[in-house]
DNA sequence: GCCAACGTTGGC
DNA sequence: GCCAACGTTGGC
């Protein structure tokens, strides 16, 4: 398989958490409203990971998930400007990532989660995305990585 | 094309 | 509930 990234999405889990994710098996990642979350949709492909974060009421990072299918237009956005991807859950973390534990780590201090609050939507460098594997003691499956 | 006003997100 | 960050809108 071509080269994977890595990425990092953000949810309100008032709205839609992983939970629901593990519930319902696959979801459109859609409802994104931001040029550079929208590029960064573009841009995943197929196997590419997700880890899940909650916003707001918890601020953690609680699972991973896997990019089932490739940017296509948004099915909530009548205007076909915007897009979305199926996500498909792999493994809730053993311990949630909270976002004070990032912030306190130094590898992960300059990650855009903290740099850029607002953005929905971010690309993790591999080690990243290993170390918040590591901080919530998990450890995927060889057919995922 | 600039920038003030306003709306939204999300941490605290 | 407040406010900082930041995106969008609209007047000029």
């Amino acid at each position: 398989m071509a080269q994977k990234n890595y990425w990092l999405v953000k949810t309100e889990p008032g709205a839609f958490s992983y939970q629901d994710l593990e519930k319902t098996g696959w979801t459109h990642w859609d409802g994104v409203r931001n040029h550079q979350a929208k590029k960064n949709l573009s841009a995943m492909k197929v196997g590419d990971l997700v880890l899940i974060y909650h916003s707001v009421t918890s601020k953690e990072v609680v699972g991973v998930g896997k990019i089932t299918k490739e940017a296509y237009p948004d099915p909530t956005d009548e205007t076909k400007k915007w897009v979305a991807v199926r996500v498909e859950p792999v493994q809730a973390l053993k311990q949630p990532v909270s976002l004070q534990m990032v912030k306190e780590t130094p590898a992960l201090a300059d990650i855009a989660l903290v740099r850029q609050a607002r953005l929905s939507v971010m690309l993790l460098t591999e080690a990243a995305f290993q170390k918040i594997l590591d901080l919530g003691k998990t450890t995927l499956t060889a057919a995922v990585r």
